[in-house]
DNA sequence: ACATATCATCGTAATATTGCAATATTAAAA
DNA sequence: TTTTAATATTGCAATATTACGATGATATGT
């Protein structure tokens, strides 16, 4: 086994949880409270301030890419990256929903 | 290695990957929307609502208990579940507090 | 006491994730 | 063109996750 059964939950539910498993590692969220902090975008090496092997934040950076958290392209030789607003502010509030929905409960 | 270098990184960091990492699962967020519009506590077979079998379902239960999302003890033979809701605000927080953190960006 | 229902735990198989060394690619600089 | 610097890809080892059958524990009902 090992393998999750996505056909048997919701777009909403799958999709909440291909983002959150982004976030499910804390140099990724390393690594976005960076971008997201700087005012520009980032032409440096994250492998200095993560401190993780460049290999690994290299996967690490691509994951975070898939769901579409950043923008960016070549800038030169280096990469320059940064933080896909429209798409933040999306994420932001599909947590926001999940999170709203919640009843009175008991015990 | 595939072991998570924890301690190069910030509580904050390692706390919200842990709580993202609970979400990280279709099941478990079908559990919690499940669990969390209910207007009483459960005690009931989530097995049959989700679609897993029964161990599968109660270590699910287990990895939310583990970060204090659910409040809950035996009602004689049946298990009685609840959000905690201190803690989902909390969490709710959590998140709220770093997807606010952004400055504009270029690209 | 015995059967039944409900949930937890154990053991195990399949798959996914994490991390890095080695290597490849790419583009500027010399 | 050759070198250099920055990032990506590959391959692999270690560990984690997912799922379920079998079994165990506990409490209720008969």
């Amino acid at each position: 086994m090992g393998l999750t059964k996505t056909h048997m939950f919701t777009d909403k539910q799958n999709e909440l949880a291909k983002i959150a498993k982004v976030l499910a590692h804390p140099a990724r969220v390393a690594i976005l409270e960076y971008i997201s902090r700087q005012d520009a975008c980032i032409c440096t090496d994250l492998v200095d301030i993560i401190g993780l092997s460049q290999p690994t934040i290299s996967q690490h950076l691509n994951e975070i890419k898939k769901i579409g958290l950043l923008k960016g392209n070549y800038e030169g030789k280096n990469l320059c990256y940064c933080i896909n607003q429209e798409r933040w502010e999306e994420l932001q509030q599909t947590f926001h929903l999940f999170f709203s929905n919640i009843n009175r409960n008991c015990c």
